[in-house]
DNA sequence: CCGGAACCTTGTTG
DNA sequence: ACAACAAGGTTCC
């Protein structure tokens, strides 16, 4: 049993360019359009024009205004982030890559799951977490797996998170759903505090370094402040923003050899939010979706020098 | 608090 | 063919 609804579009969307952005890792490319568990539904989308079909599976809520956050203000937030000429020029290039607003647990797992690893194999493993621990919905395209709910995955075995294919991380998973089973943080009344207190609760779940608690703030959490750092957006740093950063910080950011420690993340986080302003983390988005053609280094760093 | 190594697995590279 | 390396980092020492 199924819905189907459309949504004219008032504001810039781009569907597939969005979902396969690596803010989230649970859709997959099904006929022309997108498929994925989260919540209590299975979603299919298909963006034409100016409107985004949606057919919802399994007899839950999903609203795309919400979970693209339609309901932002595009042109205030582009105003915002404009002033500065590189990500300006990006957001002209393609506009519609906007930030979505997904369901805390759901993003913290994904992110967890994304450490050291690579876009294909975190869709991956997010799909075999679903089949093994999701309910089963009946769509048009077969039988999909909902996204698994925090009980059943605190009830899983360290050996099936393994057979999943996580590796290393079954442990972190596991540690985490349990860590939140237990109690010690409910996910959605962080939505309503500030920054720091997001950023330092989420630092003290397994599993959770610097850049996934600022991914998980961003994503789902409300923070649009926050300016997640990986190693692509540090290259985009070093390469076009060293003017923000001073003498210490860039040679710390370009000298790639070296991870970044917890304080030198922070400082730098802090200068980007301090720069970009209350939507720093779009700025970021713009950033990071771009930042292979941005950096020159990211075609030949393989040629070892 | 800081620096460095280890870490599952898969796909790509030379 | 096949060793080496990178992939949206975190943990442990």
């Amino acid at each position: 049993m199924y819905r189907t609804d459309s949504l004219a579009l008032n504001t810039p969307l781009n569907l597939g360019v969005t979902l396969s952005s690596a803010q989230t890792f649970q859709w997959v490319r099904r006929g022309r359009g997108w498929i994925g568990a989260t919540g209590d539904s299975v979603v299919y989308l298909l963006q034409t024009q100016n409107t985004v079909l949606f057919r919802v599976y399994g007899g839950g809520e999903w609203d795309p205004v919400s979970y693209f956050r339609l309901d932002d203000d595009y042109p205030t937030i582009i105003r915002s982030i404009g002033f500065d000429p590189i990500v300006r020029r990006l957001i002209n290039s393609q506009p519609g890559l906007r930030v979505t607003r997904q369901d805390p647990w759901e993003c913290l797992l994904m992110f967890v799951l994304s450490t050291n690893n690579n876009y294909k194999r975190i869709v991956k493993m997010t799909l075999n977490v679903n089949r093994a621990f999701g309910k089963k919905v009946e769509t048009e395209f077969g039988v999909v797996h909902l996204f698994p709910t925090l009980e059943s995955l605190s009830a899983a075995s360290l050996q099936e998170l393994v057979g999943c294919g996580l590796g290393y991380r079954s442990k972190y998973v596991l540690e985490l759903a349990r860590a939140l089973r237990e109690g010690g943080v409910d996910l959605g009344r962080l939505r309503g505090k500030p920054y720091e207190e997001v950023r330092s609760t989420l630092l003290g779940l397994p599993g959770v370094g610097p850049k996934v608690a600022d991914c998980v703030s961003l994503f789902s959490l409300e923070k649009l402040e926050s300016f997640p750092i990986d190693t692509w957006i540090r290259r985009v740093l070093a390469e076009l923003y060293p003017h923000l950063l001073g003498e210490h910080l860039y040679r710390v950011l370009k000298d790639e050899s070296k991870s970044l420690g917890v304080s030198v993340y922070q400082a730098i986080s802090q200068k980007m939010r301090n720069y970009f302003g209350v939507y720093a983390g779009y700025a970021q988005n713009q950033l990071y979706y771009h930042s292979k053609k941005l950096i020159k280094k990211g075609f030949t760093r393989r040629s070892k020098s």
